[in-house]
DNA sequence: TTCTTGGTGCAACATTGTTGCATTTGATAC
DNA sequence: GTATCAAATGCAACAATGTTGCACCAAGAA
């Protein structure tokens, strides 16, 4: 689904913002830092157009937000269901777990969910293989 | 278990900025963010203290840094089992979900926890009892 | 083509956390 | 108690990330 198709079905304006934010986002394939995302988009990049786009495109649904600690969010499109993510320490990789479902969750009496995050944090695979017991502190 | 002794168990100096936030932090009895927290501490208040005094903590277990967003990070006494957190979209509130604990999670070989965190967002009893539904939005 | 709503770009600002460095303090040994 | 020394503190400067106000522009509908 490319990204103007991604905009009208989420019943938001076509915009060059928009369009190349989602583009991005597709190129990266994975959660992307605001820098990343502003790399792919090349010049003519403007940061307060992006945060009210992203914001936009989060509230429709489209985007995820996922914020694994303050300083590290990412973002991603929404484009598969829910799932936990995993954070290495080490490389600072984000790795979807798209087998890892949040809840659902029971609540008390009246909370009502909206979204849930699970975030998972410790050594990646590659990490825990390669690196020394010594050097992780 | 006061400050002093919750600093010796954890291997740390006593040192006037730990028990200080030790104590804002008993007195609070809910997570809290970092002006909340230096509210409590009064005056001769140091942002960087604050800050390293905190990160020596939570690596020492001593406290627990809930992030639920990007400009929502709160703080909380490790005195609890894990468990998940609920933040009200609306009042901004967080509650403990103390019946709700994080995994375990199956992961994929090689990837090793430290640590993980449930974030569950939404609106809490209290603002979906008294909130007419058009004002959420 | 015109109209209107909402998106964009820019400047200024806000919040939260970090770094370097000189000074003070807590814990231990004497 | 006093000396010692590593570690904690205080201050200034900085950094990263997100927000607000306002003038201008552009997408989509009439
Ligand atoms: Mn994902
Ligand atoms: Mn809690
Ligand atoms: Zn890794
Ligand atoms: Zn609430």
């Amino acid at each position: 689904m490319n990204a103007a198709e991604l905009l009208s079905h989420h019943h938001l304006k076509k915009s060059s913002a928009r369009i190349s934010i989602i583009r991005a986002l597709q190129e990266l394939e994975t959660p992307a830092s605001e820098p990343e995302i502003s790399n792919k988009m090349g010049i003519h990049y403007d940061r307060t157009t992006f945060y009210r786009s992203i914001q936009t495109m989060v509230e429709a649904g489209l985007i995820r937000k996922i914020v694994v600690d303050k300083l590290v969010v990412r973002y991603a499109l929404r484009d598969k269901p829910d799932h936990a993510h995993f954070y290495c320490d080490n490389c600072q990789q984000l790795t979807c777990l798209e087998d890892i479902h949040p809840g659902p969750y029971r609540l008390p009496a009246g909370f009502q969910t909206r979204e849930s995050d699970v975030i998972i944090r410790g050594l990646c695979n590659s990490c825990s293989n390669h690196l020394p017991i010594e050097t992780i502190h």
